[in-house]
DNA sequence: GTGAAAGCGCTAACAA
DNA sequence: TTGTTAGCGCTTTCAC
C-alpha cells in the first residue's frame, strides 16, 4: 500500500513550509492567492487528504457529534421514529460538515459508560440525546460536566431553562386530541401510554387528564394503561380494555406503531375501527398512512425535531456561553379514518 | 473548566514513566501487577481518560467503523430495516469496543465524497455498506483502495469472490415463495419489485422467473412492476395490476412496508386479502406481524445480517491478508394470513 | 505573506 | 520490568 501523503510532502512539492500548507487548508486570508494555487495544485497532484485525527488532536475539536439512543436492547429502537430523527440530524450535520457518531450500548449502564468515553476521550464535540427520561443519568452527567448537549424531548425537572432542548407541546397535543374525541361524543376514552419513565408519556397523560377534567368527566383508572413494548403492548392493552364491563369507545395511543398492534387485536376481536372504536395516536411516522383504515394521528414533525436539535447543538458548540435555548416544534393533527362521531352507539352511559 | 489530565500527569502521580502508564492502559503483560495497581489508582484519583484522537494518531487505527447508508434523500431510509441492521452491527461493534460512524450524505455524490473523506482522512478502520447497488461507485472505490469493507447484499459483478459480504439467498427465497404460491393453485402471480438498481431486486426477479419457467407458466410483462418508493409504490402497483383484464390472484412484494401500501390499496378497492388476492413479501420487519391480516413474509434475519457484516469486517481489519469471505444468512418463510389456496376461480366460500 | 519550531496526548522502538 | 525518546500529522504562536 502506498505511503500516506502528509502536509510535509505537499510542502516540499510546493516549495513552501508545512505551516503554509496548513493555512491553505484553512483558507487563511493571509496567504497570497498565488501560493494558494500552487499549494492546491500540489495537493491535487499528490492526492493529499488531511488526517482527521491529527487535526482533531491539534485543534482540540473533532467536528463530530454523538448521538445517544435509548437502550436498543428492547424493541423501542425499531420504531421508524429513529431513522427519521437521524435523517433530520444528518441533514443539518452535513450542511456544517459535522460527522455523526453513534452510541452502541444496549443497556443503560453500557450507554452511560459510553457517553463518558465520548466526553472524556474527546471523541465528539457535543451530544444529542434522542430521548428524555425522568431523572436520566446520562443527562445529569452531561449537565454536570457542562458538556454541550441537546435533548429531543424536555427535561423533567426544574433545570428546564438551563438545558437546551427541542420538543413538541405534548401536553397540549394530547389535550387537544382528547377534546376532539370528546367533541365527537365519546365519553369512554382510554389512554394507552408508553413507558412512564419517558417524559413524553407523562405529558401525554397530563393533557388527557386535563381535558377530561375540564369536561367534567371522571378519570377511570381502568382506562389508563402503560406499555413499554410497542407491538405486544398495544395488543395486550386492547385485551385489558375490551374486557372491562364498560369498554371504551375511543382510545388515545402513545405511538403509531402501537396503534398497529391495537388495530390488529381489535380486528381479531371483530371490532371495527372506527365504527366500534375510535383511535388517535401520535407521531405520524411514514407508515401511519398505510394502516387499514389509515390512522388519525398527530404529526410531530420528527425530521424537524432532529434537524433543530442538531442546529441548536452546533450553536451551543460554537457559542458555549450563550444561554440554553428551547425550541418547540409545532404539531398537527392529521385526520384520517380511525375517528368517528359516536352516534348510533347506545352502549354509552352517562 | 478544569485542565485535561494526561498520561504525563498520571505518570508523575504514580512515579513512573509515561510509557508505563501507556502500557497499563493497554494492559501489557510486561508490567508487574504491583505497578499496574499503583498506576490504576492514580488514574482513578486524577480522573484520567485516554484521549481518543491522540491514541488514533499514534496508533494509526481508530477503532471505529463507518456505516454507509443509501442516499437518505428518498424515503428508502425510513424502512425499519435500517434500525434493525444497525442494531445488529452495534451489538458486535460494542462487543469488540468499536465505535460507529454514520454517513450523512443525502445524494450519491455527497456520499461518495464522504466515503473518500472517511478513508483518506483515516477516520474509520473499515466500512460497512448497507446496500448493494449494481455497479456502485462507492463499492468500486473501496475495492480499488483495498480498504477493508463489507457489503450487506451481494456485489453484482464478477468480483463476487474478492469482496467480503453477507447476504441472503434472495434468488432461492423468491423462487420458493413463487413455488409456494403455485402450489396453492395460483397461476396469475404478479411481482412487485423494488428499485432495479439494487441487486436484491434482480435476484428476487430471477427467482420468480425461474419458478414460473419450471412450472411452464409464461411470464407476463404486465405482471412485473418495479417501484422505488415504498409507500406510494405499493399503492400504484396495485392500481396498475388490478386494472389488467386478467388481474393477478397473488402478489410477491419486495418489501414488507410496500405490502402495507399494497394491502391498503386493496382494501380501498374492496378486495379482500387473502380471499381475493394472496400476498407474500420479504424482510419480516417488526411491524409485519401487525398488518391486518398479519402478512406472510420471508424472514431474512436482518439483525444477523448486521451482526455478521460487522463480524466479518472486524476480521478483515485484523487480518487484511486472509481472503474475502462470503456469508449467507438463512431465510425462513413465515406463514401468516395473507396467503391462501385458490379454490374456485370466483372468490368463494367462507 | 511566509517560515521555524513547539506542542496536541499517546504509542512503540530501543535501551537499560 | 521499566524508562527514554522519537515520532504520529497537524495547528499555531512567534519571528522575520
Amino acid at each position: 500500500m502506498r505511503m500516506t501523503v502528509t502536509i510535509k510532502d505537499v510542502a516540499k512539492a510546493a516549495n513552501v513550509a508545512p505551516s503554509t500548507v496548513s493555512r491553505v487548508i484553512a483558507n487563511s486570508p493571509r496567504i497570497s492567492e498565488r501560493t494558494k494555487e500552487i499549494v492546491r495544485g500540489a495537493m491535487k497532484e499528490l492526492g493529499y487528504h488531511p488526517n482527521f485525527n491529527a487535526r482533531s488532536l491539534a485543534n482540540k475539536s473533532t467536528n463530530t457529534i454523538g448521538i445517544v439512543m435509548p437502550n436498543s436492547a428492547n424493541k423501542t429502537f425499531q420504531n421508524p421514529f429513529f431513522p427519521e430523527v437521524i435523517r433530520g440530524i444528518s441533514s443539518k450535520a452535513h450542511q456544517v460538515e459535522y460527522g455523526l457518531y453513534l452510541s452502541t450500548g444496549q443497556s443503560e449502564d453500557e450507554i452511560f459508560e459510553e457517553v463518558q468515553h465520548m466526553v472524556q476521550g474527546k471523541r465528539v464535540d457535543g451530544i444529542i440525546l434522542l430521548y428524555s427520561r425522568v431523572d436520566d443519568r446520562v443527562m445529569n452527567y452531561l449537565y454536570e460536566q457542562k458538556f454541550p448537549f441537546t435533548v429531543i424531548g424536555r427535561p423533567y425537572d426544574v433545570r428546564k431553562r438551563e438545558i437546551t432542548y427541542v420538543n413538541n407541546d405534548n401536553y397540549k397535543a394530547s389535550k387537544t386530541v382528547t377534546e376532539y374525541l370528546l367533541l365527537l361524543g365519546h365519553k369512554n376514552i382510554a389512554f394507552i401510554g408508553g413507558n412512564l419513565d419517558f417524559v413524553v408519556t407523562v405529558d401525554h397523560m397530563e393533557g388527557y387528564r386535563k381535558a377530561l377534567y375540564n369536561a367534567g368527566i371522571e378519570l377511570k383508572d381502568d382506562y389508563i394503561v402503560f406499555h413499554e413494548e410497542l407491538q405486544e403492548g398495544g395488543q395486550e392493552a386492547v385485551i385489558d380494555l375490551m374486557s372491562l364491563s364498560e369498554p371504551p369507545t375511543a382510545m388515545i395511543v402513545a405511538d403509531d406503531i402501537m396503534t398497529f398492534g391495537v388495530m390488529r387485536m381489535l380486528s381479531e376481536m371483530e371490532m371495527r375501527v372506527p365504527d366500534d372504536v375510535s383511535i388517535i395516536s401520535f407521531n405520524n411516522v411514514m407508515i401511519s398512512e398505510l394502516s387499514s383504515p389509515p390512522m388519525t394521528t398527530v404529526d410531530i414533525h420528527i425530521y424537524n425535531l432532529g434537524y433543530e436539535a442538531c442546529n441548536l447543538l452546533i450553536d451551543l458548540i460554537h457559542h458555549p456561553d450563550t444561554g440554553a435555548k428551547q425550541v418547540l416544534i409545532p404539531h398537527k393533527m392529521i385526520k384520517r379514518q380511525t375517528t368517528q362521531k359516536i352516534i348510533g352507539k347506545i352502549s354509552s352511559s352517562q
